[in-house]
Order: C-alpha cells, then sequence, then structure tokens
DNA sequence: CATGCCCCTTTGTGATCACAAAAACCAGTA
DNA sequence: TACTGGTTTTTGTGATCACAAAGGGGCATG
C-alpha cells in the first residue's frame, strides 16, 4: 500500500497537518465517545492502521492513549476491545459525573449570561428532533453539547478534561442504554437547568444537573 | 548497544516479564508522582530510552500515556516536559481532589474496622519521622499512601483512579510546594481523620478530608 | 553590544520488519 | 455431536532507520 521508502515527502498542503496519531486518536476517539461502538467490540492495530491509512505505530500510540483514558479496555494478552462495564463501575462513573459536573454548573452560573442560556434552548431543541428520529448517536452526540457548552462557561480546563473523561468511560454503555430507555422527548432536567440558569437560583442547578446525570443511569443497576 | 537482530530470544526468567512500556511507564510515572522531577523540567525519549535501556518505541508509548494523563505535558514541536501549573490550574485540581477525595473517605467509612485505623496511625508514624528528617519526596510518598490506604477502603477502583491521575498532575508542583512551607510535624488534619474514622463521624470526617487537601495547596495561590 | 543568519546537532515521527504468543481453524476420534 | 490434537493465521511488541523540523551556537553585520 505504502512505497517501501520511509517517509516520502508529499507534504501537499502546506497549512497545519495533524499527526497520524493524533488524526486515529481524533477519531476513535469521538466514535467511543458518541456511542457509535458497540461494547465488547474488538479493535485490532492493524485493522485501525487499514481503515485510517496509517501504518502500526501510530495506531498503536492512538490506542494506548485511549486505553490510558479508560475508553479502551486491554487484555493481557494485549488485545484491546472497548469495555464492557460493570453494574459497581457504572456507579462510580455516575457518581463522578455527578460531583464534576455539578461543581462544573455551579461555576458557571455566574459567568452565564442570556446568549448562553439560548444556545442551550436551541440545543435543547435539537435534541427533541433528534429523539424523534429514533437516532441514539445523535442524541448522545447533542446531549453531550448540551453540557459541554454550559460547563465551557465555568472556565476551569482541568476539571473539563475530567468529565469528558468519564464521558469517554461510558461512551459504549450509554449506546446500549439508550437504546434501551425508548424516550420521545427531550430530557425534563434540561428545561430545570435552565430554568435555574436564568433565576441564578444555585442549589436548584446543583440539583437539576445532578438528576440529569444520575436519571439515565440509575435504571441501568436494576 | 543492543545487537543489529530484533527482537533476541533470551527470555531469561520464565516468571512474568512486564512489558519495556510499563517498565518505563512505571518509573517514571513514580517519580513524576512523588515528586522527583522539578516542574519545567525537560524529558527526551533518547534520553528515557538510553536509562531504561530499551529503544524508542516503547519509550514514546510511556511518554504518550503520561502525557494522556495529564503528568506530563507536550509543546506542538512534540517536546515533553513536566508541567509547570497555574494557580488556576491548581486551583482546580485542588477542588478535585477535595471532590473526590471527600467522597471516597465516605464511602470507606462504613467499612473501616480497627485494622485499617491501627494502619493509619502507623503510616502516621511515619510521616512524623520523615518529616523530621527534612525528606520532601519521603513525605509525599508517605502522605500519599496514607491517603490511598484510606481510599483502597472504599472499593471504588474507578474513583481511586481519577484520584492518583489528580496526585499526578500536581506531582512536580508539590515537591515545590512542600519544599516552601518548613513543615516540623505530621500534618494535623490526619489525626482529626482518623479521630472521625474511629468515632464514625461523617460530616468530620469529609470535613478533615476536605480541609487536609486544601490546606496545603491553597497557600500557593497567594 | 545587540541582532539576524547559517550550519550542525538534537529530537520527534512514522514506516517496516522479525519474532513470539495467542487465536482460529481443521481434521480425526470417542 | 462434542472434544482433543496439531497446524496455520492473526496479532501485539519492540528494534531500527530515514526524514523533517526544531534548537543551539558561532559569526558577521548593524
Amino acid at each position: 500500500m505504502q512505497p517501501p521508502l520511509p517517509r516520502i515527502s508529499e507534504n501537499k498542503n502546506p497549512e497545519v497537518t495533524p499527526s497520524a496519531h493524533d488524526r486515529v486518536y481524533r477519531g476513535l476517539r469521538s466514535r467511543i465517545l458518541y456511542g457509535e461502538i458497540a461494547p465488547g467490540k474488538a479493535l485490532t492495530l492493524r485493522g485501525l492502521a487499514r481503515e485510517f491509512d496509517v501504518s502500526m505505530t501510530p495506531a498503536r500510540e492512538a490506542v494506548q492513549r485511549l486505553v490510558a483514558e479508560g475508553a479502551l479496555s486491554m487484555s493481557a494478552s494485549g488485545r484491546v476491545s472497548t469495555p464492557e462495564l460493570t453494574n459497581e463501575r457504572i456507579e462510580e462513573l455516575a457518581a463522578l459525573r455527578a460531583l464534576i459536573e455539578v461543581e462544573l454548573a455551579s461555576r458557571a452560573l455566574p459567568r452565564a449570561h442570556i446568549a448562553l442560556i439560548d444556545r442551550l434552548q436551541s440545543i435543547n431543541g435539537t435534541i427533541a428532533d433528534v429523539v424523534s428520529n429514533r437516532d441514539a448517536v445523535g442524541y448522545i452526540r447533542t446531549n453531550l453539547e448540551f453540557h459541554r457548552t454550559l460547563y465551557l462557561r465555568a472556565q476551569a480546563p482541568a476539571m473539563l478534561a475530567m468529565c469528558e473523561t468519564v464521558w469517554l468511560q461510558l461512551g459504549p454503555t450509554m449506546r446500549a442504554l439508550y437504546g434501551r430507555l425508548r424516550r420521545t422527548e427531550a430530557p425534563q432536567y434540561h428545561r430545570l437547568i435552565i430554568a435555574a440558569l436564568k433565576a441564578g437560583d444555585e442549589p436548584g442547578l446543583r440539583l437539576a444537573v445532578r438528576s440529569d446525570v444520575t436519571q439515565g443511569l440509575r435504571m441501568l443497576a436494576s
């Protein structure tokens, strides 16, 4: 597929060229995050390398990184797959989401002007559309966009990164979960979040975020 | 240094042989975690490979993984170094420690029998010794052992992993910090933690843990 | 003395390959 | 059919190398 010469010099576009392992990392990450891969799905380095048209080295780096973040799990023999979470682990991750996201929302509250609230309402409208189309991946993606848009206002990049790591670990499981609950409308707690933001009601906001985060994950333990 | 033949077959000991990148990862990680490397110190792949007597590939994987965990930072040109944290980031990480560790302690409380408390008291005694020797690395190591011993009882591996990731990010900074405050005795809040554990006092435990975690990091913002 | 320029060294990146071990496959037997 | 054995294929690991770009140091010019 590739000429035997290593590193051929075909720098066709002088604009920013993300490194090969970054392309693989980003591509794989978003698939996992948005629930496009079922839990337990096996992946191979050569398969990923072929798919992203790179050699094994960048594929390995991307996979190693995702394993380190908990987005993929690796068997003792080095085989990688999307994780199949136990109920205990799901409960832990839900608790982490609750802890971190409540804090992020609380920090975002004093900075939330009307433009942000409009934006959140618009995203919430998109969620309603997506839900009526039975589009699980679209639902997960838009729901996370809602939360991320709010938390970005907290100006707390370390917390947000940690939060996204938890989302990533829950990615494949979320797909299975949201496929199970036959949702027909946008999540009710999003409206409560928006209302609390408008009112500047911090206790209400904390409760609404906590409820929204734990609402979906609770039923999985049953 | 290495014979030109790749992968020579000298499997001298049949017991478990950790992979090369794991050796590098663990070695580097513990150095960072225990504050043995100053913030801003530059590292090179070839240097690490030489030092751990492996090729560049495992060294790169270990470094990539630590970068993903936030233990190392990477410049746009790929150079890696220990991070120099801003005060804002330190505040965030301290807040994350407070959130997660309070939860972990709270979950450990109902499972804390007398053997655990004895163990914690013993570790606290070691801290007093180490402190009197002005041994910053030993202090950090033993202090983290105190916390980890308690949190292990929470039976929450995902939370503990997230917690250790935060510790890792603070590692180099903690060295600079604990060198600054000329400590002469074991931390007072550890005694409060032990007392709350003995009394089964959850609010007291939460307060003591929160105080212990934020006590050292607060002064850095000034 | 400061500043821009060039050359050489250092460094990260990615492709390739050999090897070992795990997995998959495929009879052949009970 | 179920299971056991050996063989073949697949897969991760790590070493090596070529290349490009970043760094650094010395030198001439202002």
